[in-house]
DNA sequence: CGTCCCACCTGATTGC
DNA sequence: TGCAATCAGGTGGGAC
């Protein structure tokens, strides 16, 4: 379920639910590659921990815990070599969830019985639990000391003149560069082809070829699009639901994304589908140039 | 280093 | 109905 509008909504869901609620206790299943930091490590973290916010990053859900002093030295001293630098730290940490294919991060009460597929469980203080739910298991989580940035840029705060720089000398096709989170992060298959769709350009123009304008053009469509998304919740493609169990409704405003062979809805010719960095794309070849 | 490609998983849908 | 093939919102590592 997870591109920025999505995990944006998904986030802002869950803070409104836990924010200022303590941990206590913390239970993961065991599926090695679910876990990007060890299991106990997340464990000792995050419980006991007061969780402060919960908000996005590029696609990855980040919260916010603040950790008793009692607890900090704890889990400071499973750390070793320790340095100065982390005796000076906060004692605050990220718990960073990345949805992958079909991760969820739910917030239930205790009675509703746990889903397939559930990897991680945080009781909280009122006993309602976040669940970190994910069938194909392509969804990560970790926890991070310092404060996680991400590797790219933030499409929805981007100025034009820094987007256009992004894609300088870049021999790759545009598409294959809006995907790529270490250039842009938050950008996946559907918002890719929608904002290349609004901005008229073909998805295998090399990044470093398109002309100015064409850049102003996709900064601008990119920037409604992913606003206009999240106004909506995101696109509910197949299963995605927000912490409420809400579907989104951004799905009815797709131009391309799922509609191959169907009629562009501005020219009326058969939008066609191609494969560009290895995913499926679609678009008008009349109106995309 | 930049770019490309495939493996990593389960489940839903399509096609024979 | 049954079973195999295909496809899916994403990455990360290895090859070139």
């Amino acid at each position: 379920m997870p591109e920025l509008p999505e995990v944006e909504t998904v986030a802002n869901g869950v803070d409104a639910r836990v924010r200022g609620r303590r941990v206590v206790s913390v239970w993961t299943s065991g599926k090695p590659q679910t876990f990007k930091s060890p299991e106990n490590v997340i464990a000792e973290t995050l419980t006991g921990a007061r969780i402060l916010r919960v908000h996005r990053v590029g696609k990855t859900i980040v919260m916010d815990v603040a950790r008793s002093s009692h607890h900090k030295k704890q889990v400071l001293r499973l750390r070793a070599p320790r340095s100065a630098q982390d005796d000076k730290s906060t004692g605050d940490a990220q718990f960073l969830i990345h949805l992958g294919m079909t991760g969820r991060l739910l917030v239930s009460q205790p009675e509703v019985p746990l889903p397939k597929h559930t990897h991680a469980v945080l009781t909280l203080d009122d006993k309602r639990e976040v669940r970190f739910v994910d069938p194909r298991r392509f969804g990560r989580l970790s926890v991070a000391a310092e404060s996680y940035l991400g590797p790219g840029a933030e499409p929805t705060t981007i100025l034009a003149e820094e987007f256009a720089e992004l894609f300088r000398g870049r021999k790759l096709a545009i598409k294959a560069a809006l995907l790529n989170q270490s250039i842009l992060h938050g950008v996946g298959n559907i918002y890719a082809d929608e904002s290349l769709y609004r901005a008229g350009i073909r998805p295998r123009r090399q990044a470093g070829r398109l002309t100015r304008a064409e850049l102003g053009r996709l900064h601008a469509a990119l920037q409604q699009v992913l606003a206009h998304a999240i106004q909506l919740g995101g696109s509910s493609v197949s299963d995605y639901v927000d912490a409420d169990g809400i579907r989104g409704f951004f799905q009815l405003e797709h131009m391309v994304y799922g509609r191959t062979g169907e009629l562009c809805k501005v020219c009326e010719t058969p939008l066609k589908k191609i494969i560009v960095g290895g995913r499926t794309t679609v678009y008008c070849p009349v109106c995309q140039r």
